[in-house]
DNA sequence: ATTCTCTGCAAGTAAGTACTTGCATGCCGA
DNA sequence: TCGGCATGCAAGTACTTACTTGCAGAGAAT
């Protein structure tokens, strides 16, 4: 890592750096690993797409489970919960929006590995210190902590009704079919208009479809 | 396939045979399969898991392509569309609860063809005529039109309200939710008992949670 | 100018995996 | 009793893939 490095680097546009080449490869190695999975990505094609020597990968990486490591750290930051916290306004129709839109949009840029998480097995020998299943999942699931609590409160005021864990968990659930369902069930009616279907997911959820 | 033979075997718990090797193959294949997916799965483990050498494999199904075949027009049986729409009483909740329970429990036994269907891809090279993942999605997808087709007249009567696709898609999903979440979220309450936890959908699918 | 670091390149190793083949054996039907 | 069929077994082929290594060149720092 040069970016410790006491001295400065001579111009901030360098064409190549070993940071740079790291960074590359991580790209690559997300965008392999997010269509053939941990075990169908090769260091190959990695190394291709990141435009660097196969070698260059190990020297970075030491193998490929450090690579995976890599990627797992570099693509799955957590929730900023303040902002999401302050934006809530009281409508519940209104923070069950903006809450579902944070969710989702996560959810989307998460898909592929959210994906691979659901057929994800780690033979009990080589267990990894970071698993990218569980790191995929970090953000969604402290979105549906922050909606758990949200709907503990609004069950307290005597707005909604249930238990607020699997009230939380039924609303996740809707975004996450509707997540995954993209790929297999590409309606545009549906796919086109995501925020509207939000909205007709949260209507469904607080108002039933029971005329 | 001695199966067509004109003349019947001799006794009929035979200890083995072509057709029972063949069976216990496909068996092994789906299980192996299910866990290390298409890819993942090495003909060395079926073999294992069958109890039977590894060219037996070969001799019977040609390549490894020929086993996803079998396995896919074996595990993947069509629906009695019949024997659903004669259990329907009239009363939507319990309509709703019937048709849920089955599409529950056919997602339950088709769960981990169903998960790698979501990962799957095919290249463009060698399309397979079978998909697995297409197999998989097959039962599903007859019940929700079931479930569309129910949704629909409900609507005519004045009992639900909205679109019918988008009904069923959503009720789909929330079986869809339950049972794919019950790897990475095994919470027992929610799982212990799934004929109550479909109750609980239905509720929030009908009446919403409001209050 | 020299040294050090990063990288490309080419070759190679070891292991796994799909698939083949030839032979021996055992079981069933005729 | 005999002949065919299904299978086990062992060996082997061809390909992929993770990973290594030695060398050479290109910059950058000193």
């Amino acid at each position: 890592m040069n970016v410790m490095q006491s001295t400065p680097p001579p111009h901030e546009l360098r064409i190549s750096s070993p940071d740079l080449t790291r960074e590359r490869i991580v790209v690559a190695a997300r965008e392999v690993m997010g269509r053939k999975g941990k075990r169908g990505a090769t260091t190959r094609e990695i190394a291709e797409m990141a435009g660097v020597n196969e070698a260059t990968i190990f020297r970075h990486f030491g193998n490929k489970e450090g690579i995976v490591a890599a990627v797992a750290q570099r693509f799955c930051p957590a929730v900023e919960l303040q902002a999401i916290a302050t934006k809530l306004s009281g409508n519940i129709d209104e923070d069950l929006f903006e809450l579902g839109r944070v969710l989702m949009e996560r959810m989307e840029g998460l898909q592929d590995m959210i994906r691979w998480s659901m057929v994800e097995q780690h033979d009990p020998l080589d267990e990894p210190l970071i698993s990218l299943g569980d790191q995929a999942w970090r953000a969604p699931e402290a979105i549906q902590h922050v909606l758990m609590e949200y709907m503990s409160r609004r069950i307290a005021t005597g707005e909604l009704k249930g238990d607020a864990k699997r009230l939380s968990r039924v609303f996740m659930g809707l975004v996450f079919s509707h997540v995954m369902s993209q790929l297999k069930f590409p309606d545009p009616e549906v796919y086109a208009n995501p925020e509207a279907s939000l909205r007709f997911y949260i209507d469904v959820f607080l108002n039933g479809v029971r005329s």
